[in-house]
DNA sequence: CCTACCGATCGGTAGG
DNA sequence: CCTACCGATCGGTAGG
């Protein structure tokens, strides 16, 4: 093991435990000592790894866009038609927002805000993409004749309703991610024909 | 004019300038100088309103709560048809959300994690009503068989479209509050019959 | 990555 | 509501 990868196995750590406090207590109700507790240094350590607190934000947000760009990428290119193939994606983006341990995009959508200007323009340009893929589903399902739109106000307000999930969902408690999206779903683009 | 009424009129003034302030930076993005100079305070004088910085988050969002709520109430409890009512009760929502100088339901979706558990129990009370009265319309909208489910899920799912718009929503840029309103109507109901 | 530290900021308070 | 102030915290840095 070189320690190169020494390096960035430390770096990695500080992404991911400085994620699971940032969506715990908020970007500013987390301290950059808080994070270096948390992997086992020194107050002033986690600063050799990252110029700033806000260059960890970013970085936890891009490794949560990420980790989920491909599988959604994926479901967006793939031959499912035009109803399941929302359906999939809306249940994987479930996945990302409210699954166990997933805690990189509820950052991105509670603290996006908090970036600089010139780190929310390096963070958009994975957003961008994210964006895309899901416009590009909307439009399927208006060319299908399932959706009324497909505007990009359309596309907003379904991801809209998927992303606010961050603020009410309660695991183990009430409706399931499956159970979600399939009400979503049917919701949305009326009963299945 | 009374000494009281000076007193309440201080204090509304830095419910509401605090209101602006939080909503451009956030709450923690906010000092309680920033607002005392924003009134033309001292910075220890806010604490002669307030006990604490969080109380002020908590009055700006029962404020706004306060001020939303007789006009959602009236529509929810009126004689429109249904679909009218839904549509009615979407667009109050975005001018409250949206609508120029509305500054205190933005702050309480953006920093609704920053109150304290007391306070947001107390705040909680105002919200329930809110989240009550949508409810009945949705219940309206199922039973008039124009949405495919009563459910709380649909509730939030609905309230999560509309509300997520302070995220992305520009004035003067884009759809207007109309336009979004009807969109919205649109695409959650299906056609017009 | 640690040691040792700084400069600034901030919420809040006592006393009038 | 002002004056005057405190105690604590915090992001960040120099030097090794």
């Amino acid at each position: 093991m070189t320690a190169a990868v020494v390096i960035d196995n430390r770096r990695a750590d500080l992404v991911r435990v400085a994620a699971r406090l940032f969506r715990e207590r908020g970007f500013d109700g987390t301290t950059t000592r808080d994070i270096a507790d948390a992997v086992g240094m020194r107050s002033g350590s986690p600063f050799y790894h990252f110029k700033s607190k806000q260059e960890i934000l970013a970085a936890v947000m891009e490794e949560g866009l990420v980790a989920g760009l491909p599988a959604a990428e994926a479901i967006a290119a793939g031959t499912l038609a035009p109803r399941a193939k929302f359906q999939a994606l809306v249940r994987a983006h479930l996945e990302i927002v409210l699954g166990e341990g997933h805690d990189f995009i509820p950052v991105l959508l509670y603290d996006w805000r908090r970036l600089t200007p010139e780190l929310r323009e390096r963070v958009q340009v994975l957003r961008d993409r994210y964006d895309q893929l899901w416009q590009d589903v909307v439009n399927e399902l208006s060319a299908a004749g399932l959706l009324k739109s497909d505007s990009a106000v359309a596309r907003l307000l379904l991801m809209g309703a998927v992303n606010y999930t961050v603020l009410w969902y309660k695991p183990g408690q009430g409706s399931g991610l499956d159970q979600i999206a399939a009400e979503a779903v049917a919701m949305f683009l009326g009963p299945e024909a």
